[in-house]
DNA sequence: TAACCTACCAAACACTTGTTAGGGAAGATG
DNA sequence: CATCTTCCCTAACAAGTGTTTGGTAGGTTA
């Protein structure tokens, strides 16, 4: 029996978590095509044929860096929507929560936000088109069920708003920056402002 | 002097256009970088060589395509902008005008939306970033002009404001599809219904 | 008819890409 | 001490990349 083995395997797992985040960032800055191993490489300190005693291949660390995300997501909404608050505020804390993911995996999000729609074809990344169908099963239900209940107005097109919604929540990844002058519950609160109360002052 | 060259030159431009517009395609579903020009040229019905019969380079293809819309996108602005309209009116208008230019420019929407951010930094597209600056000053100075009129409330985050809206308007070229159900001036109605008014119910 | 131009093809070029194979330094293990 | 394991390097590979060069069928012009 190994006595010194546990040790080791997290060591080694930090490494590769340390390696992935690297990865992410460059992914995230330059897009996962126009990203080369050798740019990898360079931002971790090694050379190209070195991430291959971590990794098998360039797609496979894009799997596990969207992987890790989509797990960590999903983990707050489950909290969310297993909690069975009323639709404003099931929307509300779901706005709130995507700012956080957002806050804690930016790199991951805006790479998910720029591939996304490239990857789900491939069957590798059929996790990607399961992660979507949930999420919007998600929003659409709590949207429908504020309007049945009245809190939401009934005259918006409740698929048009949720593309409105999903979209501008998700694409602040590109713009945020963490440590910025907007805490994410500050960025939530703002945006829940605008999209339930509207822009415009009441007369 | 020669006597039947307008026609050539105006033949010449066409296949041009045409050329431009199934890259442009091609770009939007795949990506600039994920782009051969093999596969451009099989769209195109010809071999990845001749296209440079046609243009400089790969890049070119992409600056003119962008430049093509850009030009387009600041016609109408400029004329929603001259018009002097009240600050909500002029919003609406370009709003309006913004999914009027995602109908007709889909694909160089989609590939501006992407690759934006990676290409500013390359004194070819300085004009990107150019066209940025006049973009948020419009939109600015229109929400401020609102708020000081206060027919915009005065409690939001006018920067945050911009992003929010300016990011949802041009991320819709992700999703939408011209002859689909939703006509350019449904959805801007639909949209503006949601930023100005709100989706909650007034109590 | 002869010369010319347009728009493409065929074939190659230099280079970059992701990936692999063998080796070696440094520390842990027995 | 010797052995093993971990983690990285060196050097190369085959495939794919954007681009260039020379050629040519077919229509236009003189």
């Amino acid at each position: 029996m190994p006595t010194k083995k546990k040790p080791q395997v997290t060591a080694a797992a930090a490494r590769r978590r340390e390696l992935l985040d690297t990865a992410a960032e460059v992914f995230a800055e330059q897009g996962y095509n126009a990203t080369t191993v050798r740019k990898i490489a360079d931002h971790a300190g090694m050379l190209a044929g070195s991430l291959y005693y971590h990794f098998d291949s360039k797609e496979s660390m894009l799997e596990e860096i969207l992987r890790s995300f989509l797990d960590e997501l999903w983990g707050g909404y489950d909290a969310v929507l297993g909690a069975e608050l009323g639709p404003r505020e099931t929307l509300e804390a779901l706005v709130t929560e995507s700012f956080r993911e957002i806050d804690r995996h930016r790199a991951a999000v805006a790479i998910y936000q720029k591939e996304n729609k490239q990857l789900v074809a491939q069957e590798r990344f059929a996790f990607l088109a399961e992660s979507q169908r949930r999420f919007e099963k998600a929003w659409l239900s709590t949207l429908e069920r504020g309007v049945a209940a009245g809190v939401f107005r009934s005259d918006l097109d409740v698929r048009l708003t949720y593309r409105f919604v999903r979209d501008t929540v998700w694409v602040a990844a590109s713009w945020y920056r963490p440590g910025g002058q907007h805490s994410p519950e500050e960025i939530a609160r703002q945006y829940l402002s605008m999209v339930l109360d509207g822009i415009a002052v009441r007369t």
